[in-house]
DNA sequence: CAATTTTACGCAAACGATTGAAATAATACT
DNA sequence: AGTATTATTTCAATCGTTTGCGTAAAATTG
């Protein structure tokens, strides 16, 4: 039964001996049809299983109710979140998503971007792969009217909406947490500086360091590139061999942390007590580890439908109504378990 | 410029005082077209930026060079490997990806189906939410000719290809690694049980026991309907105060298997040395568990790059042409760590 | 130079649906 | 009966692109 062939209203209309125009009207209840018309209509579409051509429809009404997302990764906790966030909230608007995924590579982004762009997605949600230097991929999507929301990384040259979390609350948090723990002496695995948001963790540190009165020290920080298990094992070792190690460690994300707890125990300390450790994001593993691990918590579901309020926002502006831009910053929280408990 | 209009061909060739086709023409390097035309076109397109409306040429060749995805959930270790794998493959092939999560609810499932099928996607991966018992939503698909693919969750009603974990015989290498390191006492905390992946992993770990002389024993074989640690955990104590205890656990999943850890590290026992414990699906956070998590691999991006060429496969057919279906078992593997090193 | 072939382009229809305007049919009014 | 009114329906254009076919002008040929 109407094998390979979705059925269109024109073939209604052929069988209906009808024109299509009545036929769009009888399935939109229009006063000008008949009723007997209409049930016709209406009966041979049950019939068939007849589904509107959204094509058809986007090519006219220069809609698609499509969004595409542009994510770094999506096999990432965070990101899956943020994913299954914007998932929900266009759901419930009845949107459809495309999502690409970019690995984290520039060239991969500016083709993802025009293939979008090209597919006429009526809006784009975009986190910055860790590569991005330039943004005329992103011009042309500003220049071609199409609304851009920016989530988690983003960048500044754009008079656009966006959503990101409080790095540098999240930082100050974090470090806090440990100095009215107890630990005096908190050394810091920093992400990799080249992004803002590392540098506002480090910048958060900074600053809680000094609010209660403990000491800065360079050699306390280190630079974790990647982001892994292994490095901030590898990087952690070195703090412990110094004359005055620290008690406690802030990462600015949980693989490291977790490494950093690894090389605590492997090296004979105990944590919490000798060594506090906190991480950043709050991956599901962290509840997980052995001790379990205190981290800053990062909204990523609430961040996802976020992003997607604001673009639905935008795209249900009047045409040519000015949407004002809106920056949201979302707060963290302290997730304290073990790792920080001195007491 | 070209503010919130994107160029189309006639505005190109308003602009030239030439007529859409021969626009049309000169940007495919037709040889009908002069090499003056050829140059002032290709000028204009570039400096407009001139990007094909993707839509009109989906009207037209009735491909819309995008895939449906639907996924019980986007936040999950497995299925978003799943989407990635998928999204890798169609980002080669130059295709979008939809992706839409149905959250378990069969309701979801079906609404998410018809909306893709709405965009007129060329081909739909599916992987059935946990809820879905009917499959009129399906067969929609099959009747009107687009190419369906299951992956991890299936229906046999269907002639389709799919991909699939082999269940059975993770269930029994499992068992089999236990037995090989010597445990001869081994319960089973099943998933459930009107799944057939739970039932077929159940199915493995008796064969398994039959095959290395050692009993089956029902009281050892709990059913898990919710997967999480929390039951893992509840459902464990009960075994641990047999008369006459089980030396091993074999959990159908990784959240119950740490349950079972923590159960079992509470009752004073010792994972490996009293107990053994083996997992399934090795979540990312088995690995970091103390003791480490032995699991069973469950290659999720595999699975979703192999469901995306089978899903090629049958869209690069030539029209008409009958495309045999496919039925891919994914081999398992036993992931050895710490929780079964008995010796 | 007339006949023929090339060259280079335009016209129109098509994909599936919508919609303003025009046309036809049915009914009412004087 | 003739005209005005209303109820239905069809026509044609449109969205952006492609493509078979037709054709005027230029180039080639004998």
């Amino acid at each position: 039964m109407g094998n390979s062939h979705q059925v269109t209203i024109k073939d209604i209309a052929r069988e209906l001996n009808i024109s299509p125009s009545t036929v769009s009207r009888a399935l939109k209840d229009h006063p000008d049809i008949s009723k007997d018309t209409k049930k016709a209509v209406s009966d041979l579409a049950k019939k068939y299983n007849y589904q509107p051509n959204a094509i058809a429809l986007s090519l006219r009404s220069r809609k698609t109710n499509t969004i595409g997302v542009v994510v770094p990764q999506i096999v990432h906790f965070f990101f899956s979140n943020v994913i299954s966030g914007i998932e929900d909230i266009a759901y419930d608007k009845g949107y459809n998503v495309m999502v690409c995924q970019t690995n984290e590579l520039q060239e991969r982004e500016e083709k993802s971007v025009q293939a979008l762009l090209a597919s006429r997605v009526d809006g784009l949600l975009v986190s910055l792969s860790k590569e991005t230097k330039t943004y005329d991929h992103l011009r042309k999507v500003t220049d071609g009217g199409t609304p851009l929301v920016f989530f988690d990384r983003k960048s500044d040259d754009f008079d656009v909406s966006s959503v990101v979390i409080d790095d540098y609350e999240g930082g100050y948090q974090a470090t806090e947490h440990l100095a009215k723990q107890g630990y005096k002496k908190i050394a810091h695995l920093a992400g990799p500086l080249n992004l803002t948001l590392s540098k506002s963790r480090y910048a958060g540190y900074q600053q809680a360091l000094k609010d209660y009165g403990l000491d800065y020290r360079r050699d306390y920080v280190i630079e974790c590139a990647n982001g892994t298990i292994e490095e901030g094992y590898q990087k952690t070792k070195p703090l412990l061999d110094l004359r005055d190690k620290p008690d406690a460690v802030f990462a600015a994300n949980d693989p490291a942390a977790i490494g950093a707890l690894k090389a605590i125990k492997d090296s004979g300390l105990r944590v919490p007590q000798d060594i506090g450790v906190i991480g950043f994001s709050d991956w599901q593993l962290a509840s997980l580890v052995e001790p379990a691990l205190s981290s800053i918590s990062q909204p990523g579901y609430e961040m996802g439908a976020e992003a997607a309020r604001l673009m639905f926002k935008a795209l249900e502006a009047a045409k040519g109504e000015e949407v004002e831009k809106e920056n949201i910053v979302l707060k963290t929280n302290v997730i304290s378990r073990e790792s920080t408990q001195k007491k």
